[in-house]
DNA sequence: GTCTATACGGGGATAGAC
DNA sequence: GTCTATCCCCGTATAGAC
């Protein structure tokens, strides 16, 4: 089993169980379909990997360290608390809504706390960029544009929640909106994570309403 | 298989299987698992149901039914659009906070919808619980209470993420907030759903800031 | 490195006694 | 209605040829 030194078959072993980890679960998912959905052999998956657990492992890992470090450089960015937050958001929005099995594997992966595969994954993201996140709304409190009252770890929880939610709901969301299960459409989603954005910097602020709306001309 | 006519060991079996299907998932849950719970026979399950599939239909049909009606009842109730979705917010997080398997079927059914067990109680809830919920948002638009440039069904999903996706998040915010993986403890989850419930009226409210905190003296 | 062949166990489901 | 016993498939994992 050699190490991580990345070899094409390795690659594409790892990419088709993501993806069939993200459609069908941990449980659901057996070591031919992730073969066949990387057109190898389902024997060459233990030639990379020790066995099913590490290679759900190592799937899952490469995901969290993306995630993490896309959202730590956005956080990072220069501009004001507001901006970034939204930029931070939105970022978000971006991501899980084109690469829906990222978001797919995360939130499986919450659900099934239980059987435990991500607890050091899980205090990265709580140690990162929820405390970071935490930062940039302290920030924004002390100068006087967020609401000081507001539990600033809560507040980071809701804010994160306005635009993660719509992606967990996804199906509902997509026949209340008058679409499929499958969910709305690209440039709905689209319209929505705006929609969160401005719903949660609308919470945070203390000024009256409308908030800074909006540097694109904007459909919906 | 006697239908629905129910019996003891029928609800015994059902109970045990919502319990068994939140914790572990279907594809993760065998029928074993879900007889010793009981206590009862495995085979005695292949009485009442056809199969594992059955079995898990009946278990979900019940909690979602479960769930419609006391929802609706809350949305239905006299007071301001305020303090109904308010009410309707916190009824929510007391039911999840109380019955962590409540939400957590829910959740795995919505990350495995490819597999489709629910798509009729999905169609149920967003044609009865969501649209009951957008009037009274509209209700509230319409009184000048809530802001009327916001899209009502994207404010409704964005007022429910701020509450449920506390729930999704559960492991992370228990890490995030000095606890556990296994979550923070009750009395902060019922602060964080007090804070939610404040934090979407506070992005929904037209009038200047602090929304009508609070009445209890309220700790944290 | 990649494949073929196979062992081993576990889980869904049924037959039939009581 | 409830239990015992059992069948059979399918999924994980390994041995070993090429």
């Amino acid at each position: 089993m050699p190490a991580a030194a990345p070899s094409p078959a390795r690659d594409q072993i790892l990419d088709a169980a993501q993806a069939c980890f993200a459609a069908r679960g941990f449980a659901g998912t057996t070591i031919k379909h992730i073969a066949a959905a990387a057109g190898v052999n389902s024997a060459l998956l233990y030639y990379y990997f020790r066995d099913k657990e590490r290679l759900y492992q190592a799937a899952l890992d490469r995901l969290v360290q993306t995630m993490i470090r896309r959202g730590g450089e956005r956080l990072d960015a220069p501009g004001t608390p507001e901006t970034r937050l939204r930029g931070f958001l939105e970022l978000f929005g971006g991501v899980f809504g084109s690469h829906p099995h990222f978001y797919r594997l995360m939130l499986r992966e919450l659900v099934d706390y239980a059987a435990s595969h991500a607890v050091e994954q899980f205090k990265l993201v709580s140690t990162t960029m929820f405390t970071r996140l935490c930062g940039v709304i302290e920030e924004g409190q002390r100068s006087g544009m967020f609401r000081p009252e507001l539990e600033p770890r809560f507040a980071a929880i809701s804010a994160v929640a306005t635009v993660a939610h719509f992606f967990t709901m996804r199906p509902v969301a997509g026949l209340f909106l008058g679409y499929t299960i499958k969910g709305p459409p690209p440039e709905v989603v689209r319209a929505y994570v705006r929609h969160a954005a401005d719903f949660a910097l609308a919470a945070l602020a203390t000024h009256p309403s409308t908030p800074a709306r909006r540097r694109r001309g904007a459909a919906r």
